[in-house]
DNA sequence: TGTACATCAGTGAACGCGCGTTCACTGATGTAC
DNA sequence: TGTACATCAGTGAACGCGCGTTCACTGATGTAC
């Protein structure tokens, strides 16, 4: 009883204190949390602030404005993205086999972090203009793909299956998050598998 | 000069009489041109009846309230989606060729209607759930594909493929709308047909 | 054809609300000596 | 170690705004006789 478990101490008294002591991060997860829960419509700026328990002026002292707090985390989602890429590419034995995992990966991505996901790809809610580093990221994920597609298909094909491969997981990834896959499909992970199974097959 | 063009008399006129006529549809197309011109976002039923030469009230002489308006597009859209695929498919002259064709039209839609398309697929600005006839016409919409893709490949792969293609065109057309494909691709309308072409080649 | 009346489809003022953002302030923290 | 002071990161009241929706109203239209 003595012990203490002081990880996330700094979270988990943090409105005891005046301040916060980690206030951006407790914001842009407040609003994951938001957007998850609520949907992005739900998010404005005073929510965010209560629900990290804030007052409305405070998340000023971090972020410009409400589009930069928003484009902070869609520069973080491309990074993930990015990342999670990366991974599935360097655990995969051959070229079609990265591509396949890619493909996996890139839907499991967006199953797990659907509003990192969807933030990402509202580019009217952030300013992907302002952010080199977020445009960085996205060119850095498209980039494990377009490579990917590189080792498997013949140079002239690269560029619209690279494309074609994108559009198959993003249209996935989306349908599915949109619900249009719950009554249509019985088990849209395992389906998710079974179509890049597929294409990479008839790729091969 | 005698001749006066009265085609859409009502929507010249409109506003010297103090009923409108048509309002409703007056509505219906503010809607798609506001959600063009400045996102979805920008679309409050202040908004519309304001783009329409209507007073605030006016709307709810035709629509409940502001989700009603826009399930009533979403409606439409689907509608019309189904009718552009339907189309596509009568008019090829072999399965692979209209599976080919119905992936075109997917996407040419998607670009010459992006309002439509996309109020369409954001399921938490609408009320799908009290709307019979737009989940209608959009199991119609798929039911088309489905049904080509079921004249393409065997049995077992029906449902696989069919959510594929979907998925392709869907990811395609939202990839294209949200401008990601601009600075990566030269022609995406002519790429859009090379990715629908290489698909069908494949499969078959 | 004319009149009385019901109904329809507008008006425009008003409501309460939550929003983004600003600002003067204040408590806590860090630093120089 | 103690003190003065600058800086940081909060507070909370206030601003003006546009929103969705309501409501009493009114002008135009349609119908019965």
């Amino acid at each position: 009883m003595r012990a203490v478990d002081v990880r996330n101490y700094a979270l988990v008294v943090a409105r005891t204190n005046y301040h916060h002591g980690a206030l951006r991060e407790a914001l842009l997860k407040a609003t994951l949390e938001l957007i998850e829960t609520e949907g992005i419509g739900a998010v404005s700026l005073r929510q965010v602030a209560r629900t990290a328990g804030v007052s409305p002026g405070a998340p000023y002292h971090h972020f410009p404005d409400r589009a930069a707090l928003l484009t902070a985390l869609a520069d973080e989602g491309f990074r993930l993205l990015a990342d999670a890429l990366t991974e599935a590419h360097e655990k995969a034995a051959t070229p079609t086999e990265a591509l396949e995992a890619i493909l996996n990966a890139y839907v499991e991505f967006a199953r797990e972090n659907p509003a990192y996901f969807r933030i990402m790809f509202r580019p009217e809610l952030t300013q992907p203009h302002k952010s080199p580093t977020g445009a960085e990221a996205g060119e850095a994920a498209f980039a494990v793909l377009g490579n990917t597609v590189a080792e498997c298909v013949p140079a002239a094909e690269r560029d619209v299956v690279a494309i074609a491969m994108w559009s198959l997981a993003h249209g996935y990834a989306l349908l599915w998050l949109d619900g249009q896959l719950d009554h249509r499909v019985a088990d849209p992970a395992a389906l998710s598998h079974r179509v890049a199974a597929l294409v990479t097959t008839l790729i091969k």
